[in-house]
DNA sequence: CTCGGATCGTCTGGACTCGGATGATTGTGT
DNA sequence: ACACAATCATCCGAGTCCAGACGATCCGAG
């Protein structure tokens, strides 16, 4: 997620979006780069690695039960590449694996207490970056803004339908 | 560009963005993925490796003589990586890398001929890919979106001014 | 003219990502 | 009880990306 991105690139990023003011691609690549800068900066500040690492927090802040299978599922991560980002949170003790009991082959990763306190730091670290990625635009739109956002991402057409 | 998303992830990621309606990263990030796989299929499909590599020959389109620096700068690609998307482009042949007669350090990537009917070509795939990604949302939203995404991605504050 | 620093494109090393293989464990059919 | 397919986490290999090093070339100071 943040690694794909670099500091140096923001200025030529909002120079490629300028330059292509129409183009969606390119001004959707430029938006998501800045954000995720703004949360990766925000991220590596409070020690964890990635916006990506709070992601998983934040997965796993409800407390629900969930295979490893199935978190990686949820926050969109590969589930290979979801094994290094556990490891981690667990080298810095805010998360435990658990074993099922019922089911021993799979591992049940569950926040301990300071994941939770990260969590909670982060949050508005979190508000203060996306707040600040925000900085011109209003309140409504905003909201619209998400709604658009979200009705690209979820559309239920795919490739395999007009193919 | 393109590389970073995976075709299997299509479900998973529209999945992850209904999962949190609200938040600005995970939308953009469902949004771009979306948007960068229809266009990496078109790009697939005419020859292209990338939808990077149209985005290369969209800038060496306009005949404007630009060094591989500046260029990877226009596209907001590495200049490293760079190397190979114009190496591969000259294998196809869609351009020529020419000596700049008064500075023979600098190449100078120009589009020929085939290029330019790549371009063409590909330019209404495109369209068609973009259009498909904006499914459900109206002329005057998609106008509006690509407002407010330009606002955010080319925002003039950076990280430098607030921390 | 020449020397030293700056700038170009390219190469290299380390890190990251993901598809597919592997080992452990489960349930199911017989 | 036992073979066997399915499923979980993990590991491995191939591919990609980028920071920094490098050679070639330019330019300005002396």
């Amino acid at each position: 997620m943040g690694s794909s991105l670099h500091e140096s690139e923001t200025q030529a990023l909002a120079a490629c979006a300028a330059a292509y003011p129409a183009d969606l691609t390119i001004l959707l690549h430029a938006a998501v780069n800045r954000v995720t800068i703004y949360l990766d900066h925000a991220a590596a500040e409070m020690g964890l690695n990635d916006a990506r690492d709070w992601l998983v927090l934040a997965a796993l802040e409800d407390g629900q039960q969930r295979t490893q299978l199935e978190l990686s599922r949820v926050v969109c991560v590969d589930k290979t590449t979801l094994i290094t980002v556990l490891d981690r949170l667990e080298r810095q003790e805010l998360i435990v694996r658990t074993v099922d009991p019922s089911d021993r082959r799979v591992r049940i990763p569950q926040i301990t207490e300071a994941g939770r306190r990260m969590f909670a730091t982060f949050a508005t670290a979190r508000d203060a970056a996306e707040a600040r990625a925000l900085d011109g635009v209003s309140k409504e739109d905003r909201d619209l803004l998400l709604t658009l956002l979200g009705r690209i991402a979820t559309d239920t057409d795919t490739l395999a339908t007009s193919a």
